[in-house]
DNA sequence: TCTGGGGTCCTTCGGCGC
DNA sequence: TCTGGCGCCGAAGGACCC
């Protein structure tokens, strides 16, 4: 396609009516929702293990200089007043869906972009003549509901929605109307755009574009050569505001799969194919939560010294039986050759299939599916609260003293918090489990 | 105590059939 | 028969997002 052609592609929507919703520091927020006592106090939401990275950081985190992704030592570093806590999914899940479906209210037509996000088409809606007086109702509405602070962009595009509602960061909501389309984006640094992540924006700086506009100027042909023709190509017309991608509720699942980084790097063939045998039980419980099968496996190997590789197995026929899957995750972990200490392991599945063959078992002995098995790791079997089981932040109950948190467990002696979303903020408290037993129990769902 | 875990999409390369 | 080109597919790697 020629430039003329690109930069001239219809503009298919004339009015501001893409909506674009996401929540502020969603992880970091809940937890303070479900929390009193960490309310207005810094929060770091991620890994608690030693090689654990940052999720979120709550906005007292981030002014400590706390960010995402950042290793959560170092996190601590920066903010040493910080409640570290280990990520609660179900409980965000529960708020997503109450999020999701009171956007749900303002047309049929919402895509979700991930836990905490999410596109509308307010065209498809009955709000398409006022897109403020909706967005704003619906901040009221969720707010209400969850008591989570939630930014909206509203533009013509969904470029500009989503740039929108970064921009109204934090609890903001900004329309931009598309006679302020350039004004708005023309200034705002390449790095802004979705998609454009730290190779791109170094390439770019190279041609000495760091802004928007810097990003017109240049010929559509210098833009492919330096980061490929798709690219090249989109980025060509999103300068030019030009993004016909329509907002669609997402397709299906293209993979499912588990990886692990070990607390300490493991070596030698019996502990590796133990390890890849755990992985592959919990990518096998996700692609049976997900339901049906598999063609190809792939196992994923990331060394000492970061290097990484993926050697990948694909059958003749996709197949749900967990013997088959597994024998393929181990040859292709044998295929990567592992012989140095191994930092992590991964097992995903791939070109899934809604309705493979799952072969029935013959006999009763054959493993039955497990879903919840204490002995794996992570947050997942509920039970008693012990220092193996423990993680800052999962739920508790104890018989009389009612719903609470895990501070930490130290031996038999765990630190709590007695609290949830509706009580006063709450002094926390050291229990001797032996005399005080505590069950770790599922988080408390929003009302709906 | 550098560097998680869930994904998606794109690029490149080699093999294969036509 | 040889060779080149094209399209397709699978494999591997990399960039990116939240």
């Amino acid at each position: 396609m020629d430039p003329a052609q690109l930069a001239d592609a219809s503009r298919l929507r004339t009015r501001a009516t893409v909506l674009h919703a996401d929540a502020d520091s969603f992880f970091a927020a809940v937890e303070q929702r479900d929390k009193p006592s960490l309310r207005g106090r810094p929060v770091l939401v991620g890994g608690t293990g030693p090689r654990g990275v940052v999720s979120t950081a709550s906005y007292e985190a981030r002014r400590a200089g706390a960010r995402s992704a950042m290793s959560m030592s170092r996190a601590r570093r920066l903010s040493p007043a910080a409640a570290v806590l280990f990520p609660r999914f179900e409980a965000y899940s529960a708020y997503s869906r109450l999020i999701m479906a009171t956007l749900g209210t303002l047309s049929e037509l919402v895509e979700p972009l991930s836990i905490d996000e999410a596109f509308v088409d307010l065209e498809a809606g009955p709000f398409a003549d006022d897109p403020a007086g909706a967005a704003t109702d619906v901040r009221a509405r969720i707010r209400e509901l969850t008591g989570l602070a939630v930014s909206i962009g509203i533009g013509r595009t969904k470029l500009v929605a989503k740039l929108a509602s970064d921009a109204g960061k934090p609890d903001g909501l900004l329309v931009v109307a598309p006679a302020d389309e350039d004004d708005f984006l023309l200034p705002l640094p390449v790095r802004a755009v979705p998609g454009i992540g730290p190779a791109t924006a170094a390439a770019l700086e190279r041609l000495d574009v760091r802004t928007v506009a810097d990003l017109r100027r240049q010929p559509l042909d210098i833009l492919t050569m330096t980061v490929g023709e798709s690219s090249g190509v989109n980025l060509f017309r999103l300068a030019r505001g030009i993004d016909p991608r329509p907002v669609a509720p997402s397709g299906e699942r293209k993979s499912v799969g588990a990886e692990r980084t070990f607390a300490q790097d493991i070596f030698g063939t019996d502990l590796i194919a133990a390890a890849v045998d755990r992985v592959t039980d919990e990518a096998l419980r996700r692609l049976t939560a997900h339901g049906g099968g598999a063609r190809t496996v792939v196992a994923k190997v990331r060394f000492a010294d970061f290097t990484t590789l993926t050697r990948s197995v694909t059958l003749a026929q996709p197949t749900a039986e967990p013997a088959e899957l597994r024998a393929a995750a181990h040859q292709a972990a044998r295929a990567a050759g592992i012989s140095d200490s191994v930092r992590l392991l991964g097992v995903s599945f791939h070109n899934l299939s809604a309705h493979a063959q799952l072969t029935l078992p013959w006999d009763d002995e054959a493993d039955p599916i497990v879903l919840d098995d204490p002995a794996a790791d992570g947050p997942v079997a509920f039970g008693l609260l012990t220092e193996e089981n423990a993680r800052p932040g999962l739920d508790i109950e104890h018989d009389t003293l009612g719903r609470g948190w895990v501070v930490h467990v130290r031996g038999r002696e765990a630190t709590v918090r007695f609290e949830s979303v509706d009580t006063p903020p709450a002094r926390s408290q050291v229990l001797d489990l032996d005399a005080d037993p505590l069950r770790l129990v599922p988080p408390l769902h929003p009302e709906m």
